[in-house]
DNA sequence: CGGTGTGAAAACCTTCACAGCG
DNA sequence: CGCTGTGAAGGTTTTCACACCG
């Protein structure tokens, strides 16, 4: 899903599969709520509707950390917080540290969700001078040059980059040198890293591309009497730029984080609608 | 994968795979790199290796789109960025509205790479009127009075929510009441939606409890010469808290992996409806 | 020759449906 | 009876490997 190395081509014998792992979180919270609410047991229908998945994957899911459900009753509640805290690895506190303190660092810094689940932040970690000892969220903010003796200090083996792209790689390797194995990174930029040091990312643009295209489609549909297709064959194969000498327009922007605009620009080019601010996207019914 | 409801069983006849859509923002962001820096042509080789994907999926994931390279030599940079953005909408422009703006709808707000790529943000919403007006990375926050006003005004049809998860819900169904078709939602909680609206969810803290599991996973196998497991089932069955009128005298509960309170700790001791919760990153309601 | 495009095989994940137990 | 736990079926995704073409 978001590895970016790190083969691990089969998870070792008592292999809990991937999916489940990443479900286990949505697991836990809904079965915190539960508890909140002092309710001692719950069956797997009623779990999974709180989770968003269906009762089947649920109930395989759970097979593979064990039978700890009861025929006839459901599962308790309590115990099983307990369980898939346990093979989450949350019932041991984890040093995490973020590094770049810009808006979004400063929003992970004080993002609730990651205290009460066992993550601490240890330290914020930032390159810009003017920023370091303020603190942001209640943390002081450090400079970039005690990354890794903060990072030996507190035995941290998780770091967060919410750096920009451009020093995503450089942050990295110098978390990894210092000693950490797993980063989330925030930065959009593929990083790499020495085998046994595991990736996660997380980019915000992906997700509202993906819903940009789901969001396309809906949009042809309603107009799909007789045409086939979402009109990409239909005659656009031809109907590129110009394949070669490319519009390449108003590029070279150097954003703050991201890469550049062109994409979009491309489209100008094209017999699209109008790239201008009034395309009516997708009126509701 | 993020629906909520929405079954969607199958891509109709021309449908991608859904793994599919979800890489091709990665070979897009590529893609845009090599263009800024004018290399005309690349391999599926080279072009995997800078999207973090292996080559033959890279070149399954295309094979969807249609023939666009050239046997030989590869493919053409502008023309792949120009046929992957259109296929995912991304040649028109999308207006977003960006509801709840505490430290990450702030973050979410002046993220470049919304705007590089067809993402418009339209209006920020909040309900505390003291932010009202203020501008937030340029844009004036608005009341969520309004807020249905706003989706209809500009034809917005995508919405992020980056609200406390306790109003995540409401601001959802007033969105989708508006005619808003496709959320993401940043607030950890399960929304449900009618058929015919996206959901995609984007939860910061289930991430570290992934990498959390292959850390311990990692710190487990370090020590684990003749132990089979993460002592999982080997004795452990009955270890956990008191489950129900289990003798909690057997081994001495939490002696393994445990022994550090919180997340499992905290929550069995009942009570707790405290502070944190689950709220993202703050603001009132 | 070099590299794409793609059937076919393998791996993985989800769903079904029901045996079996409390 | 009600609900878990799970083999087996079905579907999707990844990987392999090679035919084919510029």
């Amino acid at each position: 899903m978001a590895t970016g190395r790190t083969h691990r081509p089969a998870t070792r014998s008592r292999g809990i599969p991937e999916a489940t792992v990443a479900r286990l979180p949505l697991y836990l919270r809904a079965l915190t709520a539960l508890s909140e609410r002092s309710v001692p047991t719950v069956s797997s229908e009623e779990l999974a509707a709180a989770a968003g998945v269906n009762s089947a994957k649920l109930r395989k899911d759970f097979s593979y950390l064990g039978s700890y459900g009861t025929r006839g009753v459901g599962y308790d509640v309590e115990y099983l917080v307990y369980q898939i805290s346990r093979e989450l690895g949350l019932t041991q506190d984890w040093p995490v540290v973020i590094v770049g303190i810009g808006n979004l660092g400063a929003a992970l810094a004080g993002y609730g969700g990651f205290a009460s689940r066992g993550f601490r932040v240890a330290a914020l970690i930032d390159a810009d001078p003017a920023m370091t000892g303020r603190p942001v969220a209640g943390i002081p903010v450090q400079h970039s040059d005690d990354l890794e003796r903060i990072i030996q200090d507190d035995g941290v083996s998780i770091g967060v980059i919410a750096t920009p792209a451009g020093v995503a790689q450089q942050v990295c390797d110098r978390l990894v040198g210092a000693g950490v194995t797993s980063i989330l990174n925030f930065a959009p930029t593929v990083l790499s890293v020495p085998d046994g040091v595991d990736v996660r990312k997380v980019d915000l643009s992906i997700e509202l591309q993906i819903l940009a295209f789901h969001e396309q489609r809906k949009a042809g549909e309603e107009a799909d009497a007789e045409n086939g297709q979402d009109a990409a064959e239909t005659g656009a194969v031809g109907m590129a730029p110009e394949r070669r000498g490319a519009p390449a327009g108003a590029s070279t922007a150097a954003a703050s984080t991201a890469a550049a605009p062109s994409a979009a620009a491309a489209a100008s080019t094209a017999g699209r609608k109008g790239p201008d601010g009034d395309v009516p996207a997708v009126m509701p019914a």
